[in-house]
DNA sequence: TTACTATATGAGTATATATTCACATAGTAA
DNA sequence: TTACTATGTGAATATATACTCATATAGTAA
């Protein structure tokens, strides 16, 4: 069985993996991966409505997966894990490999 | 804006990366990575339900996190893409770095 | 055949998450 | 002051996900 320190290292864990889980929120990551932006940039280029990405936002604030700072009116948001881009390296890994399994369960027909 | 085919790849990468956003589901990647498992000996060590058990791992075999084989009555599952293990070191790291921020704004009192 | 085991799944329920709209707050500028 | 803009949030709703129990399937063994 599991002992109750791992049990709360997954749930964190969890909470992170959660806060990127959601492709609007991936495509704010991939943005951001180019430099800080703001939420009105940011709604604008996921095409999604401010107070969608705001909340969006503070999820991934709340996982320590973003920054922000307030500059004036606007309140800009950073990506404060790269390392997070790297899983998004994995996971295309992953998809290419079904994609290449899926080839060689046609070309066997 | 984002193109179709960038939003379909978020939609795809969200997919996986919903696959794995569960503390349970954790746990059965964590257990997974020493070796190939059923789901019995599964439910066991991460104290679940069979019924609910099988259900996670078939939302990670249709991620293409997990595979499986069967043997006789078992079915016994296995990690497909070991990168996702990376993905964990990663969101520990950040953790790590709540936790010295934490200390950070506390030791300033 | 029957009895047993491991796994998967339908159906119902509970819970969590996403989205929108309306409104509040706060900074800016006239 | 007023008018404007950017952001955040409460409340309502819609949708998705997780969990449990009962049952079905399928392999094993007597």
């Amino acid at each position: 069985m599991l002992s109750k320190s791992k049990k709360m290292l997954f749930e964190k864990q969890a909470e992170v993996a959660k806060a990127i889980a959601h492709p609007v929120r991936i495509a704010i990551l991939d943005f951001l991966k180019g430099g800080e932006q703001c939420v009105c940039d940011i709604a604008e280029h996921v095409g999604s409505e401010r107070s969608n990405v705001s909340r969006h936002l503070s999820v991934m604030v709340k996982a320590g997966v973003l920054g922000y700072r307030k500059e004036g009116l606007k309140v800009i948001y950073t990506l404060k894990t790269p390392c997070i881009l790297d899983f998004f390296s994995c996971i295309s890994r992953c998809l290419k490999q079904q994609v290449r399994e899926t080839e060689k369960l046609l070309s066997g027909l």
